[in-house]
DNA sequence: TATTGTTATACTCTATAACTATA
DNA sequence: TATAGTTATAGAGTATAACAATA
């Protein structure tokens, strides 16, 4: 009858001590991606929204800001500072005239692929230089549980 | 003759684009960790600066902003706020007259741990609850990756 | 009345620049 | 001169509160 999918429980003590060690090590690297810049020139709360709206296409201000766990007050910063650069595009909503639609440009959108495939970032670079294969992989099959922890 | 400490190499387009989805899945996670407030009601910096004292011991400023990649500036803004919540407190360093040593109170130090056994924070109730062992184990596993890339 | 978007304001984290005190 | 610490200032990211326009 455990809460958990797994078999044998990890102790409540066990569990906590290594979720701080993980925590702390999270809020480190991403430090460290914060200060080391892209190739973009672009932060990383501006990064993630684009990566968003390549993802899953136009998107408005709310949804974003639901997608991305922020009030909408926020989002709309991000937005206007990427909208500033010519970034981001907004045209309106077809039916519901309060909406407003954000969109990637289509250069920005190649520009990005381009940037991506150049590994110019980083963690990348990072990853490549000290990491082996096999430690690569376990690393970014961290991804979806670290994703599953974000689901409601 | 491959950088790597693996065989086979990734081609840097499919690293980076790895690279770009774990970025943005980190920043979400650590994201959702600072509105997910601790126990202590301590923001993620202060909390890092903890650990770090609790982990090495009594530190000097400088010492700690080398130890965690931010200015000497950055990081008396963050001891500041904890000393004046009385939990770090200050001596000074025995023979040079420059430096202050910073601490953790052993009254702190105590509440930290039972704070952690009792896994009060939002990403142990996440992983015991959404995650396997199996899966908690693969998570963990990516800390000491996660680490080496934080190495000079 | 509920939702979308906006403006105003404030706090945290971090940075750079410039200063003082000690080594 | 170099190092430790400090003060002042600024920008990014986020939050809450209050408001306007539309559904």
């Amino acid at each position: 009858m455990a809460k958990n999918a797994g078999d044998d429980a990890r102790s409540a003590g066990e569990l906590a001590e290594a979720a701080t060690e993980l925590r702390v090590t999270l809020y480190r690297i991403v430090r460290q991606l914060r200060t080391a810049q892209s190739a973009l020139e672009i932060t990383s709360s501006q990064s993630v929204v684009l990566d968003r709206l390549v993802t899953d296409g136009p998107a408005t201000v709310a949804a974003l800001a639901r997608a991305e766990n922020v009030r909408p007050q926020s989002m709309r910063v991000t937005l206007a500072a990427l909208e500033e650069r010519g970034m981001v595009e907004r045209s309106p909503h077809p039916t519901d005239q309060r909406q407003v639609l954000l969109s990637v440009s289509a250069e920005l959108e190649q520009q990005l692929a381009v940037i991506r495939s150049l590994k110019e970032d980083w963690l990348a670079r990072s990853m490549a230089a000290k990491l082996g294969r096999a430690e690569q992989d376990a690393l970014l099959a961290a991804i979806p549980l670290l994703r599953r922890l974000l689901e409601p």
